[in-house]
DNA sequence: TTGTAGGCGTTATCAA
DNA sequence: TTGATAACGCCTACAA
């Protein structure tokens, strides 16, 4: 039981394969009957195109854009590569992907496999490798990144504005009158932490209001339990009324954290996080946050590269933006001052 | 700017392109002086092999196995699909995925392409298509169905015992004195919520406790919004001390509706979930629910699926079992004086 | 409208 | 060890 080829049917039904290759394809105009008959064979034998050799032979893309992502798991990624995806599939592409983990070398390898593979197109999440060898893996392939700015490919950045963010949620608790907002950060490894950071600093600083280290806190990593872990550690050190976590999932840690401790958000703490996950709506309090647009961002990411890859001159990308979603765990002080254990006001 | 192929250099390395071929895959040795100068030729031209080419003439693969999944988005399939890529990965295997979307023209449509394509074997989600269908579009492409069961391909399901996670979760409600249970259930459309309502309905008979059909309600999707409006209902219609989501977006829907109303979880009602979700422990209070093997699942599909792959008789799989996962949500009604009771041994 | 021939880039076969 | 040469399965001239 051997794969049956275009000769085969050819063969079987009397005609040549280039013949049948036109009835395929369409390609030109082939007399009813024969096509018929074609089809008929086609069904009978169960043939299959073979769509790597169509590709060879046309010497054109491969139908498929090669994606890689960090993780592929979490609600950023996932969401940011539905939309992506989606976009995609009405295009009649498909998408090869592969997570780095955030390993240099595992990005290195899936990204030689693809561009050798024909991918037509590339879409980067976040890549680790440095500029230049990115760039020289990329070669002449269309590419879009997200959340990486490469100056030789500025055109193709899809980026948010983390410092704005930073800055817009800081300037909400300040707005709200707190004067004490203590900052949980994903580490500071991480690009958007260290740009939420600054927002953060530059909020306080447009205010007057001194920086104060004891109030700034590196987490592990960027999940839920180090949040809660962060906001232990802040409770011994500082006092502070407010509190701004870079993430969603740390927001909700410290959240857990607080009411371990028998502090109300908000009547004693205020939080913000940032990214406006699912999850912002499911705790109690709901969580104010930043809302990060993941699907218009994974949808342009894609209509950038169809643009790129139509040879079209792709729009220039400029940084999107997130806003203030404000919703129960952020609100004024209880006081005029803190009321959380006022260690060094005291 | 042309492509350079294999036939370039050799010819700038003075040598035949069977011996550069040899270098590039070591098939055979080669003389070290020759091997270095094609290497340095490689390295000049910045030559780059294409994979596609070489799938065709080796008759082999194409390194790759589809993926079709319902959503990209959504913990559950983000966390079995990570856990699939990585075991994938380590054997060098690339993923080409899509989503169908719960359409079934897109399900046939991208499993054509795929086969097309050469993909190796193939990992299905939940697909839709009818039992017949899909057996032919898979064809004899070694594949691995997730939470759907076809007899044709008994061997290569993975799937969860839906029923019994549905009955433990109600029996565990039982068993801390509850006698009134709702059910909010996904659309029952959906096999697995038709399966742990199931259930929920023996744990209920074994009890000897008639179902009460004002107490089970039918949402309208299986997100938390569906979980909050199903709960509004049921707080109109009866009255229960205890709840079953069969999924955790309901359960969380449902803790936020019963706060809404000043009931509180799980003094005034309990509630248990289904899934294990991460946000389970980020709620207030944390919810109990039924542990989903996600991890596990993705895992196993992705060996079942390289054994296949290699010719070996796969294992037979047997349904991954839930187990119950105790938190904040559950707890014995109000007024009940021992809380867990057994009728037998009492 | 149809068939023939040559090529796409690589590997396998078989002499040399 | 090497190098021709024939596949691999399909497509696109070009010719008929």
């Amino acid at each position: 039981m051997k794969k049956v080829t275009i000769h085969d049917v050819a063969k079987q039904a009397g005609v040549s394969p280039a013949t049948v290759s036109r009835v395929l394809n369409g390609t030109a105009k082939v007399k009813p009957d024969k096509a018929e008959q074609v089809q008929k064979v086609i069904a009978e034998l169960g043939y299959r195109p073979n769509a790597l050799a169509h590709s060879l032979a046309q010497g054109k893309g491969s139908g498929t854009v090669g994606v890689i992502v960090r993780h592929l798991y979490g609600e950023f990624f996932s969401l940011v590569l539905s939309a992506f995806e989606n976009e995609l599939r009405a295009k009649g592409l498909h998408m090869i992907c592969s997570s780095s983990n955030g390993s240099a070398q595992e990005e290195r390898q899936s990204l030689k496999i693809m561009t050798q593979r024909g991918v037509e197109a590339l879409f980067l999440m976040a890549p680790c490798l440095p500029d230049a060898e990115l760039l020289e893996l990329i070669g002449t392939t269309p590419t879009v990144l997200m959340n990486r700015y490469i100056p030789e490919l500025a055109r193709s950045c899809v980026t948010i504005d983390n410092r704005l963010g930073g800055y817009l949620a800081t300037k909400h608790l300040l707005d709200l009158g707190h004067e004490r907002i203590a900052c949980i950060t994903a580490y500071l490894t991480r690009q958007f932490a260290r740009q939420r950071l600054e927002g953060y600093l530059e909020a306080l600083r447009e205010k007057g209001i001194a920086r104060d280290d004891l109030l700034i806190i590196e987490a592990d990593d960027l999940y839920s339990e180090s949040g809660t872990q962060a906001t232990e550690r802040l409770l011994k050190l500082g006092s502070f009324s407010a509190l701004f976590a870079t993430n969603d999932l740390m927001a909700a840690g410290a959240l857990k954290a607080l009411q371990a401790h028998a502090y109300s958000v908000p009547e004693d703490v205020s939080i913000i996080g940032f990214d406006d996950l699912s999850l912002c709506q499911l705790t109690t309090p709901t969580l104010s946050t930043m809302h990060y647009p993941t699907e218009e961002m994974g949808k342009c990411a894609a209509q950038h590269l169809l643009q790129q890859m139509e040879g079209k001159a792709p729009d220039t990308l400029s940084p999107f933006k997130s806003y203030l979603k404000i919703r129960e765990s952020s609100a004024a002080p209880k006081g005029q001052t803190s009321p959380v254990k006022p260690l060094v006001e005291s």
